[in-house]
Formats: structure tokens, C-alpha cells, sequence
DNA sequence: CTGAAAGCGCTTACAG
DNA sequence: CTGAAAGCGCTTACAG
């Protein structure tokens, strides 16, 4: 990138650093007792120490972030990658709620968060390389873990401190919060089963995440087990793959008497193909959300949804993350989640 | 915070790092020599020069990023702060949108986003206050800028490069990305007029933002000019207080025609309320949401929105903040809007 | 074109 | 308890 310094000056002003040789002088010490004295170090008297605290607190004297650093200090940052599509992200509700909990968690201990999105999972890795090399992070967040995560493979490998949400994975440095996905999925399919339900259809998201293949597998054990049918359609969470799975799905002539979708979105956008197609909800067929939201509160009929919370799980991500940094035990509270029993769901026809 | 270090260490490992003493060593120059090497600057032979990046190469010598900023360079990071409630930051999409648009500009240009959110305005401003002294970033993003912004002013007073996203500001130092809320208000308002509503209802988001009270006037001036009859009711972005309002407008002995509402959110729990209180939309009202969403076009009767593409705002904000911090004339491109027309307008009874 | 050296702002052994 | 000094990894005048 060129700079060209001809054009119109933008640069921040560069007013001279109060630094602490600055102090140091004000206050007729070296500046290694200025270090001493600001760091609540021993190695200066109790009387010089506060004199020096005063001047650095006249001259509003400020560490260099940069200079502490240099000097091993931690950049009290955590990383985020975010490496699903552009549109996804705009979407899904899940990545501002997640995003806020972490942050909820973080400034409250003066931590911030590096935020970047990525095109793929190599991208992803080498932006926590290149985050990790430079001393930008202190630690990482994995989201969407798959199996066998060439990602979590790389961060373990660089014995980094890592999080990885949902994942199983457990090393020296690497910790995560545990999601029961199979327990959640069981909640829904028990829902729709008590209700009366034998033919129940799951409209899934990205098949190749680790935690939609947890999910997948309960929802075909327990429908096995308990004398139910049940169809697995992909549907990478885009809207218009879950309308599609929703047409030919009624169009069977052995059609589902219940949908779970595994977002919100495919949930409304199959909630909307159903009114198209002339179908009531829940009188012909039943609906469930994973995930809840406002919008499923306020829709009509208002939709029965599985409420996990992604707000917590993003405050757990991040206070499982501070523990490890300060190799205090790491506590991995169980994520909350409860199915929101509304008006999308009734015993069948 | 206390470090332990007793507990299990998670330190990532102390690889000692490869300096350019090292490359310098290995190829048989100075270190100085090696820094005008790799950054591309006349003082070394073509020859050397060629032999320090093979060395530096192999030693896959990356430069120190603490030490680069101690000696003044950019930080190439972008900072923002979110500073509305955590509830509202999860709910509303925009903020989704928005940011994967900064940083989808952002890091094709190497650019990363610092993230942070803020209970107040105050606290908004001393984070950036530390950003700025600790060289964290090389620039800001302000978001709903209000009447005479105290954030803008604590900035331009610090001659920061600044974007403000909806302002009006033209400083040095500070940029606005210029959105006309009066004119996509207009769009809205004639879009009913035309269809030929004479009493219209506006229920806000947050009045205190200046993009709101842009809304209003221009809400307010329509409606004079042309002899409708418009009320305008607070909203605070709050889906129960657009419950209220909803009800509150229906219950009137005036009844509104038609419903324009500030968010998608705020958009929704209207609709889900017109359908509690039997009204039928569009035959019996219509509704006009202001931000356009999937969820709008799944939704049962599809919503008429303002489709803003909060996406495309973001890139532009980021766009326009790499120009002003690289000296270059900050192109400012109107921010399209226009009115996607669904099934919840028609004409009134 | 090249080399030796000072400096960015801090921290931390190491002697007194 | 205190002071003088080296060092973190880079950049950049300043002499040759």
C-alpha cells in the first residue's frame, strides 16, 4: 500500500509521548524506579513511589502499549475468526448474540476482541498464525468445529491458547465448551413424539460441522429406536435449499407430520413455504426452531423453538478463555438449552 | 488480575523468535542492512539484498510487530464500538451486516477490526481514548452519531481519523459516510400516498440519533405538505414498545391506514400484534418496514421494506476509512436505498 | 553503496 | 532500598 505524503495530512497528531524518563526527571529518580513505582514492584520507598505516581498522574502519563510488548507483556486481546459466508454471517442472528457475549465477558476484565472474517479454513489458520506471530492475541475462539479440525490440529500444534466452542477436544492448551447437541436434538424429537408425532423430517444445517453431525445422529437413533420416521434433508443453512427441502417433503406421498429446521432462518422460510403451499401450522403440520429469537416470539403462529442462548454460550466461550490465560482451573458450566414449547407445534392430525 | 503461576502453565511456548540479528548474522551484513532489505529500500546491492530475503526465507523470519510500532508504524487495524444495549446488538441484523461489510474491505487490504462494546457514550469515548494512545488502531468507526456528538468532537479534537456512518462532519480528520434518511423516508411516504393512504403512523427507533430525527422531519414535512394526517410515536427499537404502540394506534378512533415502523424487529412485533388484534394486512392495514432482511421476505404476508443493504454501507465506511488514512481523496458514494415492494401495502378500504 | 550506532519506551537482572 | 545499564526487535539518520 503506498502512502503518499503529498496529499492532505491526516495523520494523528503526533504531540511528543509523555514517557517515563519524562517522569523520572520531573521526579529527580531513574527511570527504572519509575517502572518500579508504577507496577506496584518493590525497589522504591513508599514516599518516592507516590511522589512518582503523582507526577505521572500530572503529566497524564500512559504505558506504551507497544513498548510493553516488545517486552513479552500479554496483548490482553482475544482472536476471532469468522469463516463462514458473508451472507451467513449477515443472517444468522447466532454471530451478533455469540459476538456480544464475548464481549460482554471481555471488557469487563479490559480485554478486547480482534474480530476478522475468512473466505476458508486456511485462510482462517493463517490469520491466527500471522495473529499469533505478531503478538496480537493472547488466544483464539474456534466456532463451528469439524471433525477432526485441521484448525483446532494447527492451534494445538502451536500449543496456543484456544477455546473451542462445541468441540470435545481437551489438551494443556486447548479447552472446550461443551454444546450437547444429541441431548438438545433428543429434547425436540421427545417434544414431537409425546405430542403424538411418528413421521418427523430434520432439515439440517452444514452437515460437514461436527455439531450438526451430533445432532443428526441422535435425531436417527432416537427416531430408530423408538419406531419412528424420520428424514434427514441437507440444508447448509440457506433459506432457499430449506424451502426447497420443504416442498418435496409435503410432496412425498408419505408426507412428515412435523419439521425441525436447525436455524432460524430455514425455520421462517419453511414456516413461509408451508402458508404458500396452503399447509396450516401446526393443524397439518408441526414446526421447530433451533434456535430461538425475538422474531420467533413475535411470528404467527409463534414458532416452538429449541432457546440455547447464544448470548451465554459466547460469555462462557469467553470466561473459559480468561481462566486458561490465568491457568486458573477452567470451569465449563453446561450450556443451557430448553425447547420453547409456543404454537408451532400440536398433535397431529 | 493475578496470574497464578503455579497451575498448569499454558504459556504459549517461548520459541525464541528470529530477529533480523539472525538473518543479519547468517547472511554476513548488519542488521540495518537486513531492514533495507526486507522493507524494500535503496542501501543495500541488489545482490545482498537478494541474499538477505533468501536467508530471511528460510529462517521464516517474521518482523516483530511490537517492535514496528514502537519505531511509529501503523497499527493497520480499525477500531468500533458498539455502544446500544447488548439485547438490541443480538436482535437487530444490522450490526451483523454491517460489520462483515467493513470487513470484507477491511481484509483484502490487510486491515483488521477491533471490536468493543460500551455500556454509554462516555465509555464509548475513553476506549477509544486508550486505542488511540496505545497505538491500537489508526483510526475509528462511529455509529448513530447524535445532534453534535460528543464522540465526534472528543475525536476531532484529537485530529483522529474518524468515519462517522450516517453523520454530516467534514473535518481534516474526520469523514462521514452521508446517508439521506430524509429522502428513503420520502420513498416510503409516497410509496403509501400513492396507493392512496391519508393517515399514516410512524413508530421510532431511538430519538435521540440524529438518522431518527432526520426520519421524522421528513415524515413530519411530507405529511404537512400534502395533507395526511401522520403520527409519530417513540419506539426505542424495543419490540414490546411496538406492541404498545401498535395497540395504543389501533385503538385510536382515528385509526392510521398504514404502519411505517424504524426496524425489522420493531417491524415484526407489529405484524405479530395486527394478527393477536385480528387486523388483517395488508386489507385491513399496511406495513412498511425500515430495513430489509430474509426474514422479511419469508414472512406470511411478505413485508415491504427499505432495503438499505447494510453490507454495501459497511464497505463504504471501510472504503472511505482506508482512503482518508492513505492521503487519498475520500470518495463518498450515495448510499443506495430503495423501497422493496411486497405483499403487506395496497391501497385502503 | 555500506557500516556502526543511536534511539523508540519500557523492564529487569545486576551491582552497590 | 537504590542506581546505572543492558536489552526487547526494529528503523534511520549519520558517517565513511
Amino acid at each position: 500500500m503506498t502512502v503518499r505524503e503529498d496529499a492532505g495530512a491526516v495523520e494523528p497528531r503526533k504531540r511528543k509521548r509523555v514517557t517515563i524518563a519524562d517522569i523520572a526527571e520531573r521526579a529527580g529518580v531513574t527511570s527504572g524506579a519509575v517502572s518500579f513505582a508504577v507496577n506496584g514492584k518493590r525497589g522504591v520507598s513508599d514516599a518516592t513511589r507516590a511522589r512518582i505516581l503523582d507526577v505521572a498522574n500530572e503529566l497524564h502519563w500512559r504505558p506504551s502499549h507497544a513498548a510493553q510488548t516488545l517486552m513479552g507483556k500479554n496483548a490482553e486481546t482475544i482472536g476471532l475468526v469468522l469463516s463462514r459466508p458473508e451472507e451467513v454471517i449477515g443472517e444468522e442472528i447466532f454471530f451478533a448474540k455469540f459476538i456480544a457475549g464475548v464481549q460482554s465477558v471481555l471488557s469487563q476484565r479490559g480485554y478486547s476482541l480482534q474480530l476478522q472474517m475468512a473466505a476458508d479454513i486456511a485462510s482462517e489458520i493463517s490469520i491466527h498464525e500471522n495473529w499469533i506471530a505478531d503478538g496480537r492475541v493472547d488466544g483464539v475462539l474456534v466456532l463451528d468445529p469439524r471433525v477432526d479440525d485441521p484448525r483446532v490440529r494447527a492451534l494445538a500444534g502451536l500449543e496456543y491458547p484456544t477455546i473451542v466452542v462445541g468441540g470435545e477436544v481437551e489438551t494443556e492448551t486447548v479447552r472446550s465448551v461443551h454444546v450437547d447437541n444429541g441431548g438438545s436434538m433428543r429434547l425436540i424429537v421427545e417434544h414431537l413424539f409425546a405430542l403424538g408425532h411418528r413421521r418427523i423430517a430434520y432439515v439440517t444445517g452444514d452437515q460437514s460441522f461436527w455439531h450438526i453431525q451430533q445432532r443428526m445422529d441422535a435425531f436417527a437413533e432416537f427416531c430408530i429406536d423408538n419406531g419412528v420416521w424420520g428424514h434427514t434433508l441437507a440444508g447448509n443453512f440457506d433459506p432457499a435449499i430449506a424451502k426447497d427441502a420443504t416442498k418435496r417433503l409435503l410432496a412425498s406421498p408419505e408426507p412428515p407430520t412435523a419439521l425441525v429446521y436447525d436455524s432460524e432462518v430455514m425455520a421462517i422460510a419453511g414456516m413461509s413455504t408451508l402458508a404458500e403451499l396452503g399447509v396450516a401450522v401446526p393443524a397439518d403440520v408441526s414446526l421447530v426452531s433451533w434456535e430461538d429469537s425475538t422474531t420467533c416470539q413475535v411470528l404467527h403462529p409463534t414458532l416452538t423453538a429449541l432457546n440455547r442462548d447464544a448470548v451465554t454460550l459466547g460469555k462462557i466461550a469467553a470466561a473459559e478463555m480468561l481462566q486458561l490465560l490465568a491457568h486458573e482451573p477452567v470451569e465449563q458450566p453446561p450450556v443451557e438449552a430448553a425447547i420453547v414449547q409456543r404454537e408451532s407445534t400440536a398433535p397431529p392430525r
